[in-house]
DNA sequence: AGGGCATATGCGTGTCAAGGTATATAAGGA
DNA sequence: TCCTTATATACCTTGACACGCATATGCCCT
């Protein structure tokens, strides 16, 4: 699963998915990428359970499917309770990248994390 | 990034390391590993910021760097938003992962689908 | 029916990364 | 100093996979 998002050009067209749904030929348009090589990722996106599709006379319409991304959520959240430990050195880079996103998390997750035992 | 994390052996050593920093043998034991893929393994995680290491004597003890996973949890949060919209059988699933975390975000977030357009 | 558009698949090729084995570096203890 | 432990690196081989290109399948329209 993780080999799945792991491929930068599916990345690409999974971040163009979670607007809204998208033909082939849309997504072949707007990433500037060969056709042959669309539909072959969406395979594996499909295959893996990322995306699914439906017919719209010649077309094919894919967009997200959440089970997979709910996986990858789910295998971070132990690495997630640890980093909430470490919220020093890291307010600043979550303050470049999402100011308000930020505030809202800080009041609500309070710093009671596992320490480093041994 | 991702490609650091779709290498199965290397997310055992993660995972591994959530607990407490361990050293290269007790790893290399723990994960019935042949020392030189274990040692391959943390260098590329160790390059790709994922995990540093201080010196034991002859040992070297690895921990994790909260960042990298960060970054994930950020590549992760737009589609966090769109499964939100999903939220009827898999609550039950979230339930069982991480029942505070789920509600508070819950509480947060609208729900925008996307709507079928033709 | 035939032609064009939309998408999928097959094949050959190159690249890259993981594993295995051997060896190098370095610190501790006799 | 020599030996042992702990970790890192070098080299080689193999397999997976992404890409380009060509072609196949399928639907629409006239």
């Amino acid at each position: 699963m993780f080999e799945i998002i792991a491929e930068p050009n599916r990345r690409a067209i999974l971040s163009l998915l979670v607007s809204s749904q998208q033909s082939v030929g849309e997504i072949e348009r707007r990433l500037r990428m060969p056709q042959p090589t669309v539909s072959k990722h969406l395979r594996v996106l499909r295959e893996a359970g990322f995306v699914e599709s439906t017919v719209d006379a010649q077309r094919r319409l894919y967009r997200l499917k959440p089970e997979p991304f709910q996986e990858v959520d789910a295998w971070l959240a132990p690495f997630r309770r640890f980093w909430s430990a470490h919220v020093d050195a890291l307010e600043r880079h979550l303050d470049r990248i999402d100011q308000s996103t930020r505030t809202k998390r800080k009041t609500k997750e309070k710093t009671t994390r596992p320490k480093p035992r041994k």
